[in-house]
RNA sequence: CGGAAUGUAGCGCAGUCUGGUAGCGCACUAUGCUGGGGGCGUAGGGGUCGCAGGUUCAAAUCCUGUCAUUCCGACCA
């Protein structure tokens, strides 16, 4: 993509609303922009990252066998009347009324609409187990909604949900979500840590967090740093666990995943059942899974970055090189900018060249800011020495290369793509 | 919902106390220079001072109400 012609607003400033490094970078580097509290415009560079991550979470998904699907997001009241959980729950739950005066809420998750596209059409253990699953906007009305994307009242979401014979299959179906988590945030190239966990309004009884560590989380986790133990400072119990509490690590956490085992929490009173082997029916056991995919966003810019910008990890940065062509107007650097650009794209990197008429300082600021992996500066200088100039933004090391020489690495997962 | 703060140009802010008809930096437009860390010059454009009512000869400024945004708390996947 070329700079000149992308819709990248920065900012050299940070507006006063945001207080949190994520919020700030979001904003500074023309991300998201503001609507209203809690709710966000997502810019070409933003939604960027937002696919990648969607994309990870996709694949994962797929490979652990749960199905993709697209639920509404305006749902019945009926359907939670069915729960309870329209009385239950009270403002966070918007409610609107369509032009007959009926009543529907902007769903905040999608317990009631699963379980009921379940009993409608699933009926005999032979069908079972099935994993399904969307990424879709969620509206919850937050009390506060802060922080930018941390907690916002609309957010993008990743909700799945299984269907089991029994409480034993159920739990395999947990455990192969379980795995899944492991290998979508070990595969964003992100910090994290599995918690136990409280089970909250959601219900059931077997839960477990996963958080992205850093300092601007809003939860205390405690683990044992020589081995698995981990947990919420919520639910730590000093008799269940290995350890006393100061001999514990403890870190701020921000909670990216949670999953569930909810048995028949919701298969019960909306009576969705499953005919067992001896012609019985009885409730289906659920597991529901869900990903803040917008929030995973800021979690990792919470994790990654400096006081220049953001440092995203390879797998979610919106492009894996920036080409930073100083006086672009110079014929020779042009050239060499636009071959590289070129010969780059047919090599299948995603790169994004600055052929802007800016000063070089904006254009260092700039890249730095919005914190692609690599950057590779074409200058006369260089040019005329047949060197462009690599920079990696995480470590800050710069390297001299010919035309056609990349950093050691630099092509490595490239090749398995193209091929 | 309790407590607190802030609303003046796209962004960051001054001006409000002490009323006199709106200003600075950045950004933007034109143009010239510059060219390795948000550069310099010249000439420009842009604001019902959140909104409504009130006091006054006169309101960004004082009074009342209201809305919005943010922070702390309680709550929460």
């Amino acid at each position: 993509m070329r700079l000149s012609q992308t819709f990248l607003p920065t900012l050299k400033e940070t507006p006063s609303e945001a207080q949190v490094p994520s919020h700030r970078l979001l904003l500074r580097a023309g991300m998201i922009r503001q609507v209203t509290s809690g709710v966000y415009n997502w810019l070409p560079l933003g939604l960027k990252v937002l696919k990648k991550v969607e994309n990870i979470v996709r694949e994962e998904m797929n490979r652990a066998g749960a199905q993709e699907i697209l639920m509404p997001m305006v749902q019945p009241a009926e359907l939670w009347q069915e729960t309870g959980r329209w009385d239950k729950m009270d403002a966070e739950l918007c409610r609107i009324q369509d032009r007959h005066n009926r009543d529907f809420c902007l769903g905040p998750t999608h317990e009631e609409v699963v379980t009921d596209l379940y009993r409608n059409n699933i009926q005999s253990y032979k069908q079972l187990p099935v994993m399904l699953y969307q990424i879709q906007t969620k509206f919850r009305d937050e009390i506060r909604p802060r922080f930018g994307l941390m907690r916002g009242r609309e957010f993008m979401m990743k909700d799945c949900y299984s269907f089991d014979v029994d409480r034993e299959s159920a739990l395999e179906s947990y455990e192969k979500m379980r795995l899944a988590y492991h290998a979508i945030f070990s595969r964003l190239g992100l910090d994290f840590r599995q918690v136990v966990a409280d089970t909250g309004a959601i219900g059931g009884n077997y839960s477990h967090e996963f958080h992205v560590l850093a300092q601007t989380g809003e939860d205390d986790l405690l683990f044992d740093p020589e081995g698995d133990y981990a947990v919420n400072v919520e639910k730590y119990n000093e008799a269940e666990a290995p350890k006393a509490k100061e001999e514990l690590e403890q870190k701020k956490g921000i909670e990216v995943g949670h999953i569930f085992l909810l048995e028949d929490t919701y298969s019960k009173p909306m009576e969705a059942n499953v005919v067992q082997q001896d012609g019985k029916p009885t409730p289906v056991t659920m597991g529901c899974y869900g990903i803040g995919v917008s929030r995973v966003v800021a979690a990792a810019i919470e994790q990654n970055h400096d006081d220049s910008g953001i440092v995203w990890p390879e797998p979610m940065a919106p492009f894996k090189v920036g080409i930073v062509a100083m006086k672009y107007k110079n014929d020779a650097v042009k050239e060499a900018a636009d071959n590289l650009y070129q010969s780059l794209q047919a090599k299948g990197v995603e790169v994004l060249l600055d052929d802007r008429d800016a000063s070089p300082g904006q254009k260092f600021n700039e890249m730095d800011l919005i914190g692609l992996p690599w950057q590779c500066v074409i200058g006369p200088k260089g040019v005329d020495n047949g060197v462009f100039e690599w920079k990696n933004r995480k470590t800050g090391e710069k390297i001299e290369l010919k035309a056609g020489e990349y950093p050691a690495g630099f092509l490595d997962d490239q090749q398995a793509k193209v091929a």
